[in-house]
DNA sequence: GCCAACGTTGGC
DNA sequence: GCCAACGTTGGC
């Protein structure tokens, strides 16, 4: 079992998307190491932090787990997609996805700021200054403190 | 295979 | 909107 840190942009799919859909491709990763632990790494059942990048704040809004292992990223092949990308064609596909599907939604976001408040947390990647990478890896120890710490959204 | 130029990410 | 950090591209 893996634990891991998916970022997303609200405005292009934020957490109530995937509540409303309840599963969905992982589609668009354009980076090797991200796609590398899509790949070679995720397995069903893995367990996901939601975080929403370039938001306000910016944070951990849910939790997620993956559900489908990886596959070739059609969207590479949709020359109306804005993923389309010419060098991923379908006989050697370039990019690969996973699914995700719906776990739970956060009664509030634990913003950024929040998570350098902990020292359980000082090692995160997604705290690391620089850390652009969309996919990351999280220790079971962090995942299980910040599931500790949050709230679960009432309906 | 080096590395400058360029493009993107993402917090602020 | 700025810009630091970082990844990718392409000329050589």
């Amino acid at each position: 079992m893996n634990y891991w840190l998916m970022k997303t942009e609200p405005t292009t799919y934020g957490i109530d998307d995937l509540v409303k859909q309840g599963t969905t491709p992982w589609e668009g990763v354009r980076n090797y190491q991200a796609r590398n632990f899509m790949r070679d790494e995720m397995k069903i059942g893995d367990k996901v932090l939601f975080y929403h990048s370039n938001a306000t704040p910016p944070g951990i809004v849910g939790l997620a787990e993956v559900c489908k292992e990886s596959y070739p990223d059609y969207f590479a092949w949709d020359p109306d997609s804005k993923y389309f990308d010419p060098k991923s064609p379908k006989d050697n596909p370039r990019w690969m996805m996973v699914d995700v599907k719906f776990v739970e939604k956060f009664k509030d976001i634990i913003s950024l700021d929040d998570l350098r408040t902990y020292p359980e947390l000082s090692d995160m990647v997604v705290l690391k200054k620089g850390s652009r990478l969309s996919i990351q890896p999280v220790t079971k120890a962090q995942y299980n403190f910040i599931t500790s710490q949050r709230i679960i959204k009432e309906e």
